[in-house]
DNA sequence: AATGAACACAACCGCAATGTC
DNA sequence: GGACATTGCGGTTGTGTTCAT
């Protein structure tokens, strides 16, 4: 069917007839029809070609671009969940700028949309909290607040469905409803790494209610996907004050979950070296930044700043 | 209502890795 | 083994939309 491509005419001919009319900017209606129309038939990859032969005025990386990140049929559109948002802040702590790899671990997402996500939402919180977002300032604000608050919401959310249900939806911006990311997923990867043992000197086995779905320390590269890690890997090997972590246990269950977390991957956390910055930074957004009522997008409102103040008794 | 700023996301660019001849 | 083409990745830019004044 495809009796494209050697018709005659060199590359270069291609090449210069391509640079004459190449098309550039948003896609229409249908040249996306037209490449998902090729595509049904003859499949994806060999791009070059493939633009050329679907008659498409794009270049091959672009078509590849097109077909990756937008047309693609598995391609999951709207709102990132609380869960999603929990594995990126995760994984990133772990990988860094690694996008596609990141992406491996949210199916249906895109490496564009997470690194787009990490520069629109996580890096706008780092310039509002005055620091770099590659700062171990940041990453243990991310790491003791926010994570743990989307994990709290995530089980909140998770309580509120029905029983059994493991995964929570949200209806996004545009009308469609999505499925969040499956929570016994998030509990391989997140726990695997973040939730040590109540020993902190003793990285064995472990187990944990988290929502509704029972935490094992059974993640491994056979029953998942996602990389497996060590429960004795970096992030666990840590140090947290025990008066705290009483604290935490005695008056608020839920993050008692996640007092382990609380971990440092640097061994430690010094609450007072961001806590000035987090209250003055809570006043502005809850004051006179946005009217405090982007509770999704702040990584801590009020109710955090109430709680630092209890656990570190300031 | 007009307009400028901020935001979110799609698309492009440059480069490195990989594949093919 | 080298040259060239293709693919994949991460950074950056462009543009449409929303929000604040």
């Amino acid at each position: 069917m495809n009796n494209c491509v050697e018709m005659g005419g060199s590359e270069e001919d291609d090449q210069m007839t391509m640079m004459e009319d190449l098309r550039r900017g948003p896609w229409t209606v249908e040249e996306d029809f037209t490449l998902i129309n090729y595509i049904a038939h003859h499949g994806e990859g060999r791009w070059n070609s493939l633009a050329r032969c679907a008659g498409l005025k794009r270049t091959g990386k672009s078509c590849r671009l097109r077909w990756l990140n937008y047309l693609r049929p598995d391609v999951r559109r709207g709102n990132i969940t609380l869960e999603e948002q929990l594995l990126i802040l995760e994984l990133h702590s772990r990988w860094g700028n690694r996008w596609s790899k990141i992406a491996q671990h949210l199916p249906g997402r895109t490496d564009n949309e997470i690194k787009n996500y990490w520069r629109t939402r996580v890096q706008k919180h780092a310039k509002q909290l005055k620091c770099d977002v590659n700062s171990k300032q940041f990453k243990d604000t991310m790491r003791y607040l926010w994570m743990p608050r989307l994990v709290e919401r995530i089980q909140a959310a998770a309580t509120t469905t029905t029983t059994g249900c493991s995964s929570s939806s949200t209806t996004t911006s545009t009308g469609t409803t999505t499925n969040s990311y499956p929570l016994n997923k998030i509990d391989n990867i997140v726990t695997s790494q973040l939730v040590m043992p109540q020993n902190n000197n003793n990285c064995g086995n472990f187990s944990s209610n988290f929502g509704n779905t029972q935490i094992t320390p059974s993640y491994t590269p056979e029953n998942s996907s996602t990389t497996a890690v060590s429960p004795g890997s970096d992030l666990t090997d840590c140090y947290f004050p025990s008066q705290n972590q009483n604290f935490i246990q005695q008056n608020n269950p839920i993050a008692s979950e996640f007092t382990d977390t609380l971990i440092s991957p640097s061994g430690y956390f010094n609450p007072w070296m961001d806590y000035q910055t987090m209250v003055e930074q809570n006043h502005q957004w809850t004051d006179g930044g946005n009217g405090g009522d982007e509770f999704s997008d702040n990584m801590w409102n009020a109710e955090d700043i109430w709680f630092l103040k209890q656990q570190f008794n300031m």
